[in-house]
DNA sequence: TTGTGTTTTACGACCTCC
DNA sequence: GGAGGTCGTAAAACACAA
């Protein structure tokens, strides 16, 4: 469904990353203050089956996980070109650091939990958040309930938090594949060159969990 | 500052699948 | 019918040029 879901790849920002991501057990005690299992609209989903599968498109080297500027452009540095450093929650130093971070003073205390229909809109979700959540897209593009389960519990978000972090997530690389499409198409329309392998037209990835026809009107964009 | 464009959360509508 | 999928969109947060 996603033939593209594999962000460009640049062989100095590629990044290793065991295809069995094993979550860290951070402790997230020191900025979180909502509990999910209170949050007022914490689903109670029951529970389905997992899917059996590893998105392939994630892993077609079994662990080869990239990082560009761009796969990370909402936190603005991936410094260094996108590679991940390991993070040290103990002295908050993280590969995420930025401009935005000068900004920290100003997010809520109350890092995440509330919705449009509370007293904040949308909450800004804390470096951490967001770089635990982008290393599991980065391992799986669909996430498994039970990784959905584990990562509300390490990041303090409720699991409806981090389904919709991955639907918006997916939809924000298929807007860079678009233009990438878009991109190379218009330079093949000039410079009539092939197709670059593994960039957005390559159509490796396998469908969505238990999605076909919705998932083949949508490939076709790709 | 301020104006403007982009990105990030969050949701509703609608869809398919079980 | 409920779950999660995409798509489109609202609005806050942010970046940046003027």
């Amino acid at each position: 469904m996603y033939p593209n879901s594999q962000p460009a790849r640049h062989p100095a920002q590629t990044l290793s990353l065991n295809s069995q991501y094993i979550p860290p057990t951070y402790d997230f005690h020191g900025y979180h203050h909502v509990d999910p299992s209170t949050s007022a609209w914490n689903s109670v989903y029951a529970p389905r089956e997992e899917y059996p599968y590893s998105f392939p498109g994630s892993s077609p080297s079994a662990g080869q996980v990239s990082f560009t500027s761009a796969d990370l452009s909402g936190t603005p540095t991936a410094a260094g070109g996108g590679s991940f450093t390991p993070y040290n929650f103990i002295s908050g130093q993280d590969p995420f650091c930025s401009k935005r971070r000068t900004h920290e003073s100003i997010r809520p205390s109350v890092s995440a939990g509330k919705t449009r229909t509370k007293d904040k809109y949308r909450v800004v979700y804390t470096d951490q958040q967001r770089m635990e959540l982008e290393k599991e897209f980065q391992c799986n593009r669909y996430i498994t309930m039970r990784r959905k389960t584990e990562l509300s519990v390490t990041l303090s978000l409720s699991e409806r938090q981090v389904k919709i972090w991955f639907q918006n997530r997916r939809a924000k690389e298929r807007k860079i594949n678009r233009k990438k499409l878009q991109h190379s198409q218009q330079a093949s329309t000039t410079t009539p060159t092939p197709p670059v392998l593994g960039g957005p037209t390559d159509t490796h990835i396998t469908a969505s969990p238990s999605r076909n026809i919705l998932s083949d009107t949508i490939s076709e964009k790709y």
